[in-house]
DNA sequence: AGGCCGGGCATTGTATACAACGCTGGGGTG
DNA sequence: CACCCCAGCGTTGTATACAATGCCCGGCCT
């Protein structure tokens, strides 16, 4: 059985990754709570690990309140993406099995795929993909605390936008560094994958900077 | 005022860091409750947010228990820290200042001098200026996500065991790490910072894993 | 007029009662 | 004797009532 608290997180944290409750604005437990039929003991619990987790912010006897993200922040977050994905990439390389790099395979050709046409929701579809496809290539790393940390650390409720707000090229450009990033852990060469990596995700932060 | 969950999170907190509750117990609610003297309510939250921070394990419908490390988990941990401290090191050396240098180097005196001798509430000190002195180097990165990151990953119970588990020579071998690390800080050499970070703390890894 | 004080209000913090779930052990059955 | 079933019990999950806290606003004093 799925517990009340675990709905009401799931509905929260869902609810916040694509701005149905805004950056900054309050959560007021007893609100919630009538707003999706439980009682407060769930929706507190729930508030607290969104608070872990850094999606919302606790202020002693104020309540929540969603976080808000400067650019700093977004700095922040994709230098660290860079080093933990990185890593992340080298040890898959070493590490992945056939399955797994053949379940790499597929998301990144039908990301390919869905790359050519120009549509919005072709758009979210592909960010959902992308999530997927960097979350399988740190499960390949096999290390649980790195496939942790990331989790906390990628909590950007912007991935539609920034999937989004690439040019044609750019977004070709980026289907090409998967397929790099593929082949290197193929190959097994784990610098190789650490480096096509990081200018990976660091080309986005440039691209996400410039733009905005 | 400070409540009665985080009453009860520091006290939980401390008494697992310090092995009063043995790795692999149980933790009733219930019991926690009467042992502390309130009711379940901020006891649930306490154990909760340890939860999110990985010191205890909640099984659904079962209850807490205290997280077990097997040795892989160690190794995880060890290059999770290598990873993340030494990208600190490398952010450290760029971007300190000199109070904060200065904080590092007194840190590190001070450690020096309380390695020369053998007895063991010198190296129950020296855990906990340890502790310090990476923090402090994190710290000075001046990336919030990076403090985190790492505050999360290093949950290990172990510090004191760790630092009397050294020879004298091992010892005398990190306080020159640390002295070096501070050198390649104040010079702003972040390579260097970095790789003498790295080596310092796989250094230790070493250590734990030949030595048990 | 401006600032300070105090009470009301909204909100969180805590206690407690009860429901739901899962394990465990004892008795029955093949 | 081995296996299964079910009832009892301990535990967590949830709801609700009440206490405590902090903010806000109106009135009073200077």
């Amino acid at each position: 059985m799925v517990t009340a608290a675990v709905r009401v997180y799931d509905e929260l944290r869902s609810g916040i990754l694509d701005s149905t409750f805004e950056a900054g604005s309050r959560l007021s437990e007893d609100r919630l709570a009538r707003l999706l039929g439980c009682s407060r003991t769930p929706v507190r619990e729930a508030l607290r690990r969104l608070s872990a987790e850094g999606l919302v912010e606790l202020l002693p006897n104020r309540g929540a309140q969603v976080v808000s993200w400067s650019s700093d922040d977004l700095e922040d977050v994709f230098r660290m993406r860079a080093l933990l994905e990185g890593h992340g990439a080298a040890l898959a390389a070493e590490t992945m099995d056939t399955d797994e790099v053949a379940r790499l395979h597929e998301i990144a050709d039908g990301m390919a795929q869905l790359s050519s046409d120009g549509s919005q929701s072709d758009r979210d579809e592909l960010a959902t993909l992308d999530v997927e496809f960097h979350r399988a290539v740190l499960v390949g790393s096999k290390s649980r605390r790195l496939l942790e940390a990331h989790a906390r650390v990628v909590q950007v409720p912007l991935h539609q936008r920034v999937m989004r707000s690439y040019s044609p090229a750019q977004l070709q450009q980026r289907m090409v560094h998967h397929q790099e990033l593929v082949r290197a852990i193929q190959l097994g060469d784990a610098d190789w994958a650490a480096s096509v990596m990081r200018a990976h995700i660091l080309s986005a932060l440039n691209i996400l900077l410039e733009g905005g």
